[in-house]
DNA sequence: TTGTACGCGTTATCAA
DNA sequence: TTGATAACGCGTACAA
């Protein structure tokens, strides 16, 4: 099955009458290689099809040109996005994108960065800034530069590329309050193992307490990422005592999904009920109504990401701290409560 | 910024005063060590924090556990799916997965190829059956297991892990004729760089045939994946004459762009336009009308592919042949044409 | 069951 | 500008 043995370095010296050395310089820093020598090297490697072997390079040069990203899963498609973006700029740069999903479990994060790190990556791009000690113990040992996305933090070993996560979903609901609303709920994603889901809660909190209205007459249900969950958890909203008027959600899925049912129920959207979402992806302007949401640039981050990263492994750069700005979007599926 | 110099097997071999073949045994084929001997070694391992050199082990064993995966968009949340289920698979069983995305644009496919097997990757899945000979003829000469995945094929040297995208589209198509319908439009993407594209038309083409409609009759409008390009296009095949009384998408989304612009026309739909999609995925059931299209096991393919690059490249099987099914799903978008 | 010793294909240092 | 050569860290015959 294997094709012929491959051509290696030594072939490609002989064939061309020079040493290795030359053979390597004209792959790696051919500007220092004599013009004349270097055609004829370069001759010899598009002929005899030479590629460097991936093992002896990295053992070598102690690099891969590969970085990793471990994300909570790819079919959401704000990941989708920032992944694409991310590996765009890698790629643009010659560096190829190790993908892994840890479906929201830290235990399972964690094994994959491991994996990552004993596969070779340069670099790594987390989502979120809630782990254990021991892996950032390990993090730090390895010396890998890493980039948390989805988020901002405090200063430390790690870069951060990311929004405040509490400051836009607090700005969507002064928006709501100033439309008149004050019987708040909020759907959202597992505040315990989600700290992007969390911080939004305790965006909408603040914004309530600045108006005096009580931040724990907030109406609060986590459900896992999915629309018929997010149904559910919405059913049970609604049926609550005083019944809101307005549902907040953690993200444009989970309004989706209290869309779905709100039409279900006989509800109307945004006439009897309001509801948002968080994210901006596609979906929020395909529905009926269309979502009104917080903009969230995951192009930009996940570019922005992978900049930062190469930045650190060339030493060119240390650890980052870049917040991007969110915007609110407003749609249709928030309006003035009814009366 | 690294941290102090990592442990090598050396290290640990010291550490335990075993031979560093005995270390490498107990990482690698530990049965074969003695009991004490490993408790031993593992406990040193431990202790020293000890994890192989990647390099080092690619060059000695020859491969690196690593497989790449060359989709056209990873914010397709079909391919997303796909690549989700193919990654799983591939963690389960120790292995990474290497993800680029080439924009559907065969030039970038084939360099991302090239980046993959120079960064030492053990197998490749590939989407659709279109590339150049020199690709083929490259992947031959490196000897890498290849599974085409999204179609199928015939027997050669690849792998395939797909369905029969001219079957599906044919099977919608003939329940429409069964329906009434006769004036059909096909909205779909570029066939030329899209082989799956090109089979849904010809699937149509074949329903139409098998019920003496004339195929050639067909209006087509080919566009780039993206909700607004559909919409326009869906916006140009209605206007054409006679008016098709169904336009069938090539995939949901663009089927989601025809449902907002027909929105948009004061065209209700099915009543006054039936609209079809194929891939069956989220949006599809959250648009209203919910689309009528065809169910494809996307997860199914993408774990499947990976059990079969991973028996290839263990040795256990060749090159196999695996056709999934599809199926109607029927929804609100496809109904009786009006008289 | 364990150890010895060589080879894997590069990069990088140093000297010419 | 080029060449010789020593790492780089691990896997694996082969021998003990």
């Amino acid at each position: 099955m294997k094709g012929e043995e491959l051509p290696t370095l030594e072939d490609v010296a002989r064939d061309a009458g020079v040493s290795t050395a030359t053979v390597s310089r004209c792959v790696n820093e051919p500007w220092r290689v004599a013009e004349g020598t270097r055609n004829r090297v370069l001759d010899s490697i598009s002929r005899l099809g030479y590629s460097p072997n991936f093992g002896a390079r990295a053992l070598a040069a102690r690099r891969t040109d590969t970085f990793g990203a471990v994300i909570p899963t790819m079919t959401n498609a704000i990941f989708a996005r920032g992944l694409q973006a991310f590996q765009d700029e890698l790629g643009r740069n010659d560096a190829t994108l190790l993908v892994s999903s840890s479906s929201y479990d830290p235990a399972i994060e964690e094994r994959q960065v491991r994996t990552m790190i004993a596969r070779g990556a340069d670099g790594l791009l987390l989502i979120g800034k809630r782990r254990s000690k021991e892996i950032d113990r390990f993090l730090e040992r390895r010396g890998v530069p890493v980039v948390i996305a989805w988020t901002v933090g405090k200063a430390g070993p790690y870069s951060f590329v990311g929004f405040d996560n509490a400051a836009g979903a607090a700005a969507l609901a002064r928006r709501a309050i100033e439309l008149g609303h004050r019987r708040f709920a909020f759907l959202g994603g597992l505040r315990r193992t989600n700290d992007r889901a969390n911080d939004r809660v305790l965006g909408v909190r603040r914004a309530l307490r600045e108006h005096d209205l009580d931040p724990d007459a907030l109406a609060i249900e986590e459900v896992p990422y999915s629309i018929d969950r997010a149904g559910e958890a919405f059913g049970r909203l609604v049926q609550g005592c005083p019944r809101p008027s307005i549902v907040m959600c953690g993200n444009d899925v989970q309004a989706v999904g209290a869309l779905k049912m709100a039409r279900r129920m006989g509800l109307s959207v945004p006439r009897d009920i309001s509801v948002t979402g968080f994210d901006d992806i596609e979906l929020a302007t395909v529905v009926e109504p269309a979502l009104t949401t917080v903009h969230v640039p995951h192009r930009d981050m996940g570019r922005k990401a992978a900049e930062v990263l190469l930045a650190q492994v060339r030493g060119t750069d240390g650890p980052q701290r870049i917040r991007l700005p969110t915007a609110i979007v407003e749609r249709e599926s928030l309006a003035r409560p009814p009366d």
